[in-house]
DNA sequence: TATAGTCTTTCACATATGTTTTATTTGGAT
DNA sequence: ATCCAAATAAAACATATGTGAAAGACTATA
């Protein structure tokens, strides 16, 4: 257990500096804040759905995705994660974990304990108002994905998801030019748009062949952005993110 | 502008109550929290996505919903609000809004500006707390319906929404026997399950069928509640309710 | 009590997406 | 290099759900 937080090596810093300056005492405080970190490899659950954690855990790097299971067994995945990202930070007030998180690429996490990050809270009420904003953020991300999955189809819906990670990747410096590493399965795919794999694959067909995107091995890469965009009828409002350099 | 915050009027200090004891000093602080009380028709919008609202508005009575709307004017609806929710109190953190809110029925709602509800939560952390909690609720609550509209078809998606509205309405106390009012439209079910209205139709008449329902006017009746929860494969877990009185 | 406007119900038909199966390709491990 | 497992691709067929239209049934209100 020790404290790898450097304010540019660390993602959450740099997230939280983009919605207002920290102090001095805040920055020290984060910096401070004991991580446990560890290295999980890919398909791993990180948390499962049914847990009472007693600590949250931050995204340093890789991808993971939260998801939750039909009765029957069908997969959906409710969100990516992506470096800067604490997809368990409700369970800070929420005993009962409802959703699992499971790693899709090799991921390193940082875990902090809410008696942590009680402390932090109660020492400096901007910090908390911060994390209950990240909160705030999640779930107006859950309601786009509502939306996204009830009533868009096929390429649309696709180009939707593809545009959200594009943007929010870029906010955390991961895309350059129009490209960026989505080690993202057809299959995950699948499971986030409530869709089949098969139907994945002829979707992504469909926009290769369209000339909307260049999806191989891990790399994404978009040609026509703004094309992209309106497919997926993208309006980034939603992901209030303060910098605005995403939207364009 | 005036205060008619009398505890078990108040659907809200409710609903704190069932976490957590108030102390004498925060339930006098949510009492006197000024409020500015309308009352609104059916159909008509309390907020509109694009707004930045400078206060957050308490649902007193009547049913609402939050909901998005796609490029091309289709219409989803992320969740149902009833009595004691705030639909829009992440507004607080979060500038411009990114849904709309809309009436269902007629709506006593009640206007708290941001101000009073950052200088309550100023001063009294364990209600930030409270508040917090909510809008994670919520969050969890979307979850939810990604999976839903995602992973369940027909019957089995009808019948989960059922089974969360019969459990919050109980939990509010609007729910007898296994009976509640439930002015919702058939072309409201079908843009908050991502379906046709003449889907929805075809569902409600199965439903009707099997003996899962009654359902006519503005009125539920649940025969067999095992039997609709086991079909909308339904775990109140997500709902965190304190008091699983629920649950049953 | 009449009227208009919603809601609900049905029908016939169209289609986006699911299912099953079988290549083909790809990317690590050995 | 070789091999294995996973991921991608492709085809043929099945079905849940959408579309468009029209006929009842309510409900509010004039």
């Amino acid at each position: 257990m020790h404290s790898p937080f450097h304010p540019d090596y660390n993602p959450m810093i740099r997230r939280m500096q983009s919605v207002f300056t920290l102090t001095d005492d805040e920055r020290q405080a984060l910096q401070s804040l004991p991580m446990q970190v560890q290295v999980i490899k890919a398909d791993q659950d990180i948390v499962r759905e049914g847990d009472r954690p007693s600590r949250s855990c931050l995204l340093l790097s890789g991808f993971a995705c939260t998801y939750k299971v039909t009765a029957q067994g069908k997969r959906q995945i409710v969100s990516f994660n992506i470096p800067g990202d604490i997809p368990d930070l409700q369970s800070l007030h929420l005993k009962v974990l409802d959703n699992s998180i499971g790693t899709i690429s090799t991921c390193r996490v940082g875990f902090i304990t809410h008696e942590a990050l009680w402390d932090l809270c109660t020492r400096y009420p901007r910090i908390t108002a911060a994390f209950w904003r990240e909160t705030l953020i999640d779930a107006s991300i859950f309601r786009e994905w509502v939306l996204n999955v009830g009533r868009r189809e096929g390429v649309s819906r696709m180009a939707h998801v593809l545009c959200e990670l594009m943007v929010r990747l870029r906010a955390v410096g991961l895309v350059e030019n129009h490209a960026c590493d989505l080690p993202i399965t057809q299959g995950e795919f699948a499971d986030a748009l409530g869709f089949t794999t098969v139907h994945v694959n002829r979707v992504l067909q469909q926009m290769r062949t369209e000339g909307l995107i260049e999806l191989s091995g891990e790399r994404l890469n978009v040609p026509d952005w703004e094309k992209l965009k309106q497919l997926g009828e993208f309006d980034p409002t939603y992901l209030h993110l303060e910098t605005d350099q995403a939207a364009a």
